[in-house]
DNA sequence: CTTACTGCAAACCATTTGCACGATC
DNA sequence: GATCGTGCAAATGGTTTGCAGTAAG
């Protein structure tokens, strides 16, 4: 099954921005024309934009917005569950010694990330599609939630 | 099956050291005492330090060494393999508004991000020691390699 | 009319870079 | 002795914050 590459039509876009107008209401957030703009442009795009990126390109729909708006912008999408953000947790970098085969679980809060090994997530099988199109070098899977001291 | 929680052995860190000098000779790197501090410190350690963290504890063994060179260090044994950076990759915050599920190819070279759907990798098993021990929120799954264009 | 959102500027933090000195090969 | 690594300081880049004005509910 492949992802389609098209970007959405207009009804898929009119639909779901009427479903975001009532996921902020829902939310107690205002519905605001920068809002809309960003979430609108966010749905055009295939290319996972940066905040910098999409911000470019609102711009030309909406000249005066702001960077700031739209980094926040994009936070409270993921906050409410409208986008998710696919690179980049903001954090500093993190090294691990460890060469042997194994997983992490990264604690949400406060950030903990523990070892685990599970053997079938050692050698994930990744579709043909990518294999033959790229050469994959890693696979890594993360697991993420709350730790024990922080449920 | 599970990671152990101790600390490695001083014969599992004479001999892991012993091969780290190879390992830098083979790179032609020099074996300098700030880079056998540092790395013998994210041995000892199986909390996945951020290059500050390391920093704190190396300077305990090694107090004239500066920030920027446990920085540099890390960067460079994540490249000869003698590590792993498992959090941060240093770039940008992106963003989905995709809310299918979907995985992610990463082109290591270009930063491109190319989404792809492959069913088996939907709902993939936790061991049940994570389950239990820590609320599981989601499951990502990352393939990283190089993208048709910059292969 | 209240509360939240925006835009701007300044602050922050992790990381990078330029450079001169010092250490390794 | 040539080259690479280190330490310092300054620059950078992404992101966050404080605040006053503005708009949505």
């Amino acid at each position: 099954m492949k992802k389609k590459k098209t970007k959405i039509s207009s009804a898929e876009m009119a639909e779901k921005s009427r479903c975001f107008t009532g996921l902020c209401r829902e939310n107690g957030l205002k519905v605001t024309p920068q809002r809309i703009a960003i979430y609108q442009e966010l749905l055009k795009t295939n290319e996972h934009p940066s905040a910098e990126t999409l911000y470019e390109k609102v711009r030309e729909v909406f000249p005066s917005i702001s960077l700031d708006t739209v980094h926040r912008t994009l936070l409270t999408l993921s906050e409410i569950g409208a986008a998710t953000i696919v690179e980049g947790t903001g954090d500093a970098k993190r090294f691990d010694g460890d060469l042997a085969k194994h997983q992490h679980f990264r604690c949400v809060k406060c950030k903990r990330i523990v070892d685990f090994h599970y053997e079938p997530l050692d050698n994930l099988k990744i579709p043909a599609e990518i294999e033959g199109r790229f050469t994959v070098l890693r696979t890594t899977i993360y697991v993420e939630g709350l730790c024990d001291s922080c449920r």
